[in-house]
DNA sequence: CTCGAATAGTTTACACTGTTTACAGTTTAT
DNA sequence: ATAAACTGTAAACAGTGTAAACTATTCGAG
């Protein structure tokens, strides 16, 4: 017997919680997340939740979890809407992927790379979760890198040494890429993520109504011509 | 007589407050920022507090609109290191500025561009000081683009008809320059913004312990090759 | 200088929050 | 059937922001 009845219902209720917990993000905000508030919602009173979760950290936590696994299959899914070959392709279908997720998911966005709520450190665990959303990112350059299909000038910008130093150092635990990779992919992280949070906070709200689109668009091009993809 | 006693003292707490406030940031994030706290250090009763700010709220509001001031100072002292006619310099150095002055006021920084806290709205006379920040970067630029040095390629990628019409509306409200300009400062924009928060946020810390200078460092460069600064 | 008004601050209170402890009820395994 | 494990509640503690009532201080006008 595989699972018994009250595993059954143990998980239940921990679905129920973060579903509970992801409604209220989605209306209120995640800073004001309140386990009470979840509690009335699904009829019980907060302490109870405590038999399911540490503290209202380990909730964040998990919750933190599923919205990178959320985001990063949506990477995925972006890319491999374009054959291994189409390096370009796949390039683009990430970077829509990713401005989209975050324009559906304000919040959940937020919560991944906004400013740490109330006092909630980066929990350990979220290290690996979080590396592998980058990886499908490093991965789309890498794949282009090591297929010849990267030609623009940048490639050829000297990296500093103190950078290739560090960026070698890494390969020795497991980075797969090169130091130009890796930079590469680092950039790009902070241009997508530049824009989608300038966005998201409203700051470009002043200068772009529904045009919002057409600037991401126009920049992933921009980058596309920059990096030289093929 | 300009001001009599009260006012005097008026003015001197209000500070006394906004000091201990960006101490208590300073010390555990802006997100458990307490008036009860403000207060207690401040050998006074949080109700009396109401009487300078009129809730939290107005607090929060406060303290940005002294924060963004700060930061755009910093910005144009960076850039008025370097003479008029010196448009890359300029660039150069109000793009330190910025990494700079985040890198030395991580939660000041984090409160100007992170996420809203508790439910805090953007307030409506806000508006004007954040525009002000980026009116210095699209200065540089734009006065670059007027003396004729931007040179890069990048000038010549036609800016989609949907863009072209929304930067153009916005000349008609008193905005100096030419989509173009506008484009190239909010793609700038982007990306300082996107390195500086995914450092602050730790996201980086995973790829570079100490060279986070070198990488900001490298891609200033780049930008400034891309745009084709002269 | 005196008196009324404005201001500054306290006390008290309310409605929230996360969390702990002690206890009761239910389900499971032996 | 019984003991152990688990799930939940009730009560309580220490925080929070904020409103109302009240007191003490300071100010400007007569």
């Amino acid at each position: 017997m595989a699972q018994t009845r009250r595993e059954r219902l143990r998980l239940e209720t921990i679905e129920e919680i973060k579903i509970t917990a992801w409604k209220q993000i989605g209306e209120q905000g995640a800073a004001s997340l309140s386990l009470r508030a979840i509690a009335r919602e699904m009829g019980m009173t907060a302490p109870g939740l405590y038999r399911y979760y540490k503290d209202r950290d380990a909730l964040v936590t998990a919750l933190v979890m599923d919205a990178f696994s959320s985001f990063t299959n949506r990477l995925e899914t972006g890319r491999d809407a374009y054959p291994v070959t189409d390096h370009t392709g796949r390039f683009r279908g990430m970077c829509r992927a990713y401005f989209q997720w975050a324009m559906e998911n304000p919040q959940r966005y937020m919560l991944l790379f906004g400013t740490p709520i109330q006092g909630y450190l980066f929990a350990e665990e979220l290290g690996p979760v979080a590396q592998r959303s980058f990886l499908v990112l490093q991965g789309v350059i890498g794949e282009a890198f090591v297929a010849g299909k990267i030609k623009g000038e940048v490639v050829g910008l000297k990296l500093p040494t103190s950078l290739k130093v560090q960026y070698e150092a890494l390969r020795k635990f497991g980075m797969p890429y090169t130091g130009t990779v890796t930079q590469l992919a680092l950039s790009v992280w902070s241009m997508i993520h530049g824009m989608t949070s300038l966005y998201l906070y409203n700051y470009l709200a002043g200068f772009l109504q529904e045009g919002v689109g057409a600037f991401v668009e126009f920049e992933i091009e921009k980058m596309i011509a920059i990096i030289g993809l093929e």
